[in-house]
Order: structure tokens, then sequence, then C-alpha cells
DNA sequence: TAAATGGCAATGGTCTGGCCAAAAAGCGCG
DNA sequence: CGCGCTTTTTGGCCAGACCATTGCCATTTA
């Protein structure tokens, strides 16, 4: 058995400790040794002992270490997964990796509410009709130079999508994360793209035509403009317009407008 | 083996469908059996064919049905469970069961990121500083008799709180709570629950005085008072200034606040 | 009669031990 | 050097067992 692990080790010393219920409301369903394995991790992650990228013990090694079966750390690595903190890879070389910071957790999970809530596309515009212009706003009021670099790249990207008849979809979401970016507020910036997600995934089937996609752009273009100008209350103005603009269009189009996957 | 049971064994149908990668983005590691099971409940709760409440089969059963091991059933529902769609309890007359609607998950999930992206006090102020308001002004244009009867119970239930000198922070969330309701928008409702608990999680050390609770109550009595008027600006500015008020007060009482649990 | 007790049965929680499949590393050969 | 086979590590899956918890019910007891 390889010393050199021995130092991952330390994150694994206290015991099993509180019960019951959490802050956000989770209730524990009395005590599991899994459920105890995970929190630990989840804790050394969060205290950044355990950074992006570096390997978690294989499930055997950790089990024989902590005197639990390879189930208990299994279903501890799983759960870990699931919630986005951990990718588990198989084969040689292979194990639980702590993923870096991934907001797709928070754009699945909210996802999965608004389908089973039968949420509406109206529901879904009027949200971002409050969000998305605040948050222009603010990165008309922060953005730094590379943040409208980052912009500027994804609106290179997606016109040249556009000339050559490819997907520019990835393209125009790249740009409002770029934009959210720039707003430097993450509880906002991650609202903003679990929205944009959704409404890209509710989006998905419908075709949209060459004019429209090229029109889209331009209003990239335009709000990117006015956050250079550091024109807060244009980049406000251009963003609810672009989102107003991009609902009456789906509004004509929607043959048939999917409700759910 | 009863044969009361067949009628729920519809949904497991289905046979293993797409492997890859879902549109909001989760990277499926190859195949498993697990993820099968789990993908094909959760479709099945999505889809209304098993309601909230209902129980599913025991694990054991389960296995034994769909020809797999009860390990392998064992793994999705707890997937399921960690996301917040199954409640899983033991003993006789145990099992899982079909969750209510519940926000939380999305709650737990914007948490994690957010204690692992250190966010700020300052940027959660920021978030509910956009999206309060606009819900209290949807709220005034929306509000149904029974949902400003529910806003008055909490009103009430924190008055007395205060007065008995017991918790009322209870309250106050649930005033939020109620209020979102009635901006009859799932996702920003979802959105405010979130950053709210948040904001109660953050401050939950702090001992609040007598005073400052009383002048929190007496602003949802007002904010109420022009949503029953329907006056939706008075309503948005009172929720403004609401928040502004105690993000002021919480300042000067930050003699110790906790970055994160 | 009503309450406490104790056993029973169903169910999830954990463990053992094993085999399979994936995947990367190592190695040998051309 | 690079291609292809073998090896080795690791997760995925399985079978079977036992424990812990929980509700139910018959029995006992006050």
């Amino acid at each position: 058995m390889p010393r050199t692990h021995q130092r991952r080790l330390r994150w694994l010393a206290p015991a099993a400790r509180h019960r019951g219920e959490s802050s956000t409301g989770k209730v524990e369903s009395a005590y599991r040794i899994s459920d105890g394995i995970a929190e630990r991790i989840e804790d050394a992650i969060s205290d950044g002992i355990l950074a992006p990228g570096s390997r978690l013990l294989s499930e055997r090694e950790l089990a024989q270490r902590l005197n639990a079966s390879r189930e208990s750390v299994r279903e501890a690595y799983r759960s870990l997964e699931v919630v986005g903190l951990l990718v588990i890879r198989r084969g040689k070389d292979g194990g639980a990796f702590v993923r870096d910071i991934d907001h797709g957790a928070v754009t699945r999970s909210l996802s999965l509410m608004l389908r089973l809530g039968k949420t509406s596309h109206r529901e879904l515009t009027e949200a971002r009709l409050l969000i998305e212009p605040p948050i222009a706003r603010l990165a008309a009021q922060r953005a730094t130079q590379s943040d409208i670099e980052a912009m500027e790249a994804q609106i290179e990207g997606q016109m040249n999508a556009i000339r050559g008849n490819a997907d520019s979809r990835k393209y125009d979401l790249q740009f409002h994360r770029a934009m959210g970016e720039s707003a430097q507020n993450l509880p906002l910036n991650i609202l903003m793209n679990s929205l944009t997600d959704l409404m890209v995934e509710a989006l998905s089937s419908i075709t949209i035509s060459k004019e429209m996609r090229s029109h889209g752009v331009e209003f990239h273009r335009l709000v990117l403009d006015a956050i250079r100008r550091k024109d807060q209350d244009k980049a406000f103005k251009l963003m609810q317009q672009h989102i107003l603009e991009s609902q009456k269009w789906v509004n004509k189009n929607r043959s048939k407008l999917r409700s759910r996957k």
C-alpha cells in the first residue's frame, strides 16, 4: 500500500457527527454510513482540502481504511456524483475525481422542478425579463476588458456560424454566459444561466430562420456596445428588447411548442 | 406474489434508451443499469404516472421483476432521493415514496454552488434586490383573495411570535414564500425561495433585536397593504426598501458574520 | 377495559466475496 | 517510433446473508 496517499486522509478524521435536519431542509432518514462519508467528503471539498481535479481513493481502498464496506463508499461517491461534486470514471487510473465547479447541477434541479410544475413558456420568459436586463446593467457597470473580449469572441463565432449555416445556438448561449460572468454576481449568474439553458432546451426543436439569427446577433452586438460604453440604461433596455423580440418571434412560430422534453 | 401490483408496472416497459448527454449538460459515464432505472422512474413521475405519495415496489421486488440486482435498484432509488424526487423510509410499510414537489433540491444545489464559489453576503443581497421587488409587483398584480389571506396569516403568526418572544423567523420566511406564490411564476418563485433560504441560513447565527423584528413585520404589513390595493409600484418600492433596511441592519451588526456554515 | 409489552414480518442498510467490463498503462514487435 | 496485444486497476453488477428499524398484532398487565 503506497505511503504517498497518507496525506490525503486528513479530511476523514472526524467521526460521524450531527444527525437530523440540515438548515436547508433535507430530512435525513436516520443514520447512514454512506451519508456520513459523503458529508465528510463534501466538507473537504468546500473547505478546499480536496481541490477540483484531485482523485479520491478507490472504492476498495477507502472502504478498507474506513472499516466500511465497499458499497457504503460506493453509495457515497454516487450521491456526490449526482449532485455534481464528483465525476466517476471506470478503468485503470479511473475512480472518483473532484469536479470543477459546475452550475449544471442547479440547472438540472431547477429544470426538473419546472417540468414537474408544468411551467409555461410564458413564465420562463417573464422570469428572464426580470433577471437578464438587470444583469446587463450590472455588466455595463462592471465588465472588465477580458470580459468584453470574451463576449466579442462569442459574437464572432456566432456570426461565422450563421454565415456557414452551422449551429449558432451554442455561441448565442455563450454570449449570455459571458455577459453573466461580467456582472460579477454568482447567484444571479447561476440563476440566469439556468433560465437560458432551459430556454434553449425548450426551443431546441424549432429551427430558426437565418434572418432571425442575424437579427439576434445584431442585438448582441448592440448590447455589447452599450456595455463597452458603460451605458447601463442602454444595456438594460436593449436586453429587455432582445428578450421581447425573441418571445414575439417564438409566439409567431409556435406551430408546435413542446411543453416538455 | 400479489397481483394487485401488476398495474403499476406499465411505466417500466420501455427498454434502455438514449445514451450520451442530456441537454442540460450532464455527462453520463457510459451505461449504468441504475441510471436506466432511475430515468424511467423519473419519466414516470414527471408524466404523472406515479403520483406524489405513491409507493414504489420494494428494492427486492423491483429487482426481481427487472431481472436486475437489488443493488442496481437501490442505487436508482438513492439517486432519485438525492435529487429530491423520492423519500425512502425503513421498516415495515417503508420503501420509496414519490415526494410531493419540493423546491428544496434547487436551494440545496444552489447553496452548494454558492458555498464553493465563496459567495458574499453582498452578492446575495444584490440578487434579492433584483428579484424580490419585481415579485412584489407581480404579486400586487395577481394575488388572489386566498393568497392575501395566506400572507395575513403569516403576519399574524409573526406578530404573535414577537410578542411571545418566540422565534419569528419562520413566519418571516413564510410571508416571503406566500408572496412568491401569489406572483404566479414558478421559476421566479423557486429562485426567490432559494435566495431567501440562503439568507436565513446565513443569518441564522445572529440574534435579532425585538425592535428590529417589529420593524420587519411592519414592513410586511405595508407590503401586503399595497398588494391588497393592487398598487404595484408601491409594493415594488416597499420591498426594495425592506431589503435595503435589513441589509443596512446586518452591516451594522455584523460583529461576526460567518462566511459559511 | 385500556395501556404497556413483546414477538413477528417487511423493508431498507450494510457487509462479504466474487466476477465482468472498461480503460489506461506497459510491453513487445515490426 | 508506432502499432497491437496483454496486463492491471477500477468501477459496475450480482448473489446471498445478516442487521436495524418500524409498524402491526396478539398477549399480558395494571
